[in-house]
RNA sequence: GGGGGGAUGCCCGAGUGGUUAAAGGGGACGGGCUGUAAACCCGUUGGCGUUGCCUACACAGGUUCAAAUCCUGUUCCCCCCA
């Protein structure tokens, strides 16, 4: 473990958003430090998509760095509040989820995030083994620690209620359940996003009720999807998902705003404070020019994931495409039922159009090219061979195989 | 338990018998400009081999030459009173 209090100190709160409350993280460390005894961070998910993405390995991080430091991490898979969903943040009831479902995103899920996390230093749990225990008297007297009012000062809450979209009882036995988890593995400190606070503290107010030590609450902040105004999440399609191409994500990184890159370089890559420092610096001086920055910021990212070599080829890739305008090395292949087709059936059996009218539209807005040669007439027969390259836009490509 | 209001396209939201595949906005997509940034400009945004036809305004029926618009029932949501 790392001896160094300041230093403890220091890389803990380092690109954290608030420290809820700072005097007893002090404690806590070097409380650790002089036992030699690591710390419990405690960091809940919910199993409810299979796929991570650069939003989740925010805290996921910030966890390694604790690691690093030598602390415990007890991942809880909330296989039981998954039933429930978080209503943090929501402007409406989630849908539950089925058991079989659940099982197998907490599967994907541990094993994405052992892509950041060190799987000796975590203890990976499942929320449903205790909180299925419970029984309706034991709830009663949970529930009594908690008041509506208290409830209803949560943004989320009080919005829906005065938007009148309903708020689901059970949705206000969320951070009910999530502050038992706390109790039960008695966290020292519970790492989450800012939308988590209201539910984490409502962990300390438990801990607390119940004679034990109040976990530390330590957030940090939400990543903003790529289309640079809303959370990243999946269901919203602003995503950059960790199990995704090199090439994928290279181009996703590429389309972030610039207003965003600082961001991304402080929550999604390695660098040093210093190195970021560096490069704000620069952008705003004009020194640096914002399209190289982010290349190496994508490339940053890629080198986490996967390596440098690959994140060079997605580079050189994405230039092929976009700077020179060339086709793609690797494009999906596809069968064609017939060699002479009518376009638009053409751009439908290729999967490039969902429907006729989409076929046509793309044809009438010139997006379609058959081997770099534009396609304008709707009424088109083709004669296709194999090898033939189409293109719809400018990222959509597709082989005659 | 009683009374009232509401449900429109991906989302928000206009429309209260015919000229409405449904205004407007947002989003998304495509094009231009660029650095696949932002901003801005233009176009598209139910299906169909498409100057036409079909399906659509919660669901199921009905009135009418004609219904998103009127009537009845059903489901869901909201509000007020108890």
């Amino acid at each position: 473990m790392e001896k160094d209090l300041k230093a403890q100190q220091r890389a803990i709160t380092q690109r954290t958003v608030e420290v809820l409350p700072l005097p007893e993280l002090k404690r806590k460390i070097e409380k650790a430090v002089k036992a030699n005894k690591p710390l419990n961070v405690k960091f809940g998910v919910d199993p409810t998509s299979p796929d991570l993405h650069l939003g989740h390995a925010v805290p996921l991080n910030k966890l390694r760095q604790l690691q690093d430091l030598g602390h415990m991490v007890t991942l809880i898979i909330g296989d039981f509040t998954a039933r429930i969903g978080d209503p943090s943040g929501k402007s409406a009831t989630r849908p539950q989820l089925s058991e079989g479902e659940i099982r197998k995103h907490a599967q994907t899920y541990t094993q994405q995030a052992f892509k950041i996390l060190d799987k000796d230093q975590t203890k990976v749990v499942y929320n449903s083994s205790w909180l299925s225990r419970l029984n309706f008297n034991d709830l009663i007297k949970m529930a009594a620690k908690f008041t509506v009012a208290r409830l209803m000062e949560r943004d989320d809450f009080s919005k829906r209620f005065k938007e009148n979209t309903p708020i689901g009882l059970h949705e206000f036995l969320y951070p009910v359940m999530q502050a038992y988890d706390s109790v039960v593995i008695k966290s020292d400190i519970e790492l989450g996003g800012t939308d988590q606070i209201f539910n984490m503290l409502a962990g300390r107010d438990l801990q607390e009720k119940d004679g034990q030590e109040a976990q530390v609450v330590l957030t940090v902040p939400l990543l903003v999807g790529t289309d640079g105004t809303q959370k990243m999440s999946k269901s919203l399609g602003n995503h950059v998902g960790l199990t995704e191409p090199p090439k994928e994500m290279f181009g996703k990184i590429m389309s972030i705003p610039d207003s965003l890159m600082i961001d991304y370089f402080k929550l999604c890559t390695r660098l040093t404070d210093e190195e970021i420092t560096k490069i704000e610096k620069g952008l705003k001086s004009g020194k640096l020019h914002p399209g190289e920055e982010k290349r190496s910021l994508a490339k940053h990212i890629i080198s986490i994931y996967y390596d440098r070599k690959q994140a060079d080829t997605a580079e050189a890739e994405f230039d092929k495409v976009f700077k020179e305008q060339q086709v793609p090395s690797d494009i999906t292949e596809v069968k064609v039922s017939s060699n002479k087709m009518w376009v638009v059936k053409l751009l439908v059996e290729t999967g490039l159009a969902s429907s006729n009218g989409e076929a046509r539209r793309a044809i009438q807005g010139n997006s379609v090219k058959l081997n770099s040669k534009p396609l304008d007439d709707v009424n088109a027969e083709i004669d296709i061979k194999s090898g033939d390259v189409l293109q719809v836009g400018k990222r959509k490509f597709v082989k005659i195989s």
